[in-house]
DNA sequence: GATAAGATGTTA
DNA sequence: AACATCTTATCA
């Protein structure tokens, strides 16, 4: 067991993206420990009009130009937060939405950016952490990586600018992921 | 200070 | 297809 470094979030975010899949995210809270599997991502660039760095730095876009390896969470919708990692090359911006879990303990369901923030307990508090260090309330663990034929690559969801950028990624045939 | 839209999820 | 519900950005 052992957490990526620093060095793996700085490269290009799409990459990073389909490297998350596989990857084990780990949530210590209320003195239980709870992980799943990463099934589901999304990613996110300065170039890319839906993405919320694109107009620049704005005070809640901030954290995707701080340094790759810390998580950005954000409130959406007036009710749903949304769990992502920051990762770009050095100078740039970027984050990966997390969007589903495959859980290995008993977790609630997870298949989707709203509902895995609320089964795991990741809130606005846990902006900014480092997912780098296991002695974080969140972090992410190397776990098994995937053959290239089972990842599916396709639109993102629930966006109208950039929609024909085919940057969301998942596990084929993984029960877990959102919106089969 | 006001307003419109949003990386969603549930219900019908 | 509607709606719950509030932050953020973009105006004035």
């Amino acid at each position: 067991m052992s957490v990526m470094p620093h060095e793996f979030y700085k490269r290009d975010t799409v990459e990073v993206a389909k490297d998350l899949l596989g990857c084990k995210l780990v949530r210590k809270t209320e003195g239980k420990t709870l992980s799943g599997i990463i099934v589901e991502t999304e990613a996110y660039t300065q170039d890319d009009p839906a993405c919320h760095a694109y107009r620049g730095e704005t005070p809640r876009a901030a954290t995707l130009f701080k340094h790759p390896g810390i998580a950005y969470v954000y409130f959406i919708y007036g009710m749903y937060n949304c769990f992502n990692a920051v990762a770009h090359p050095e100078g740039k911006a970027g984050g990966i939405l997390i969007r589903a879990l495959e859980t290995v303990y008993a977790v609630k369901k997870t298949n989707g950016p709203g509902k895995l923030c609320k089964a795991l307990n990741i809130t606005r508090e846990l902006n900014e952490i480092d997912l780098t260090n296991p002695a974080s309330e969140l972090y992410l663990e190397i776990g098994e990586s995937v053959p290239e034929n089972k990842i599916i690559t396709t639109t993102r969801i629930g966006i109208k600018n950039g929609c024909d950028y085919l940057w969301r990624f998942y596990i084929k045939d993984n029960p877990y992921v959102s919106r089969k």
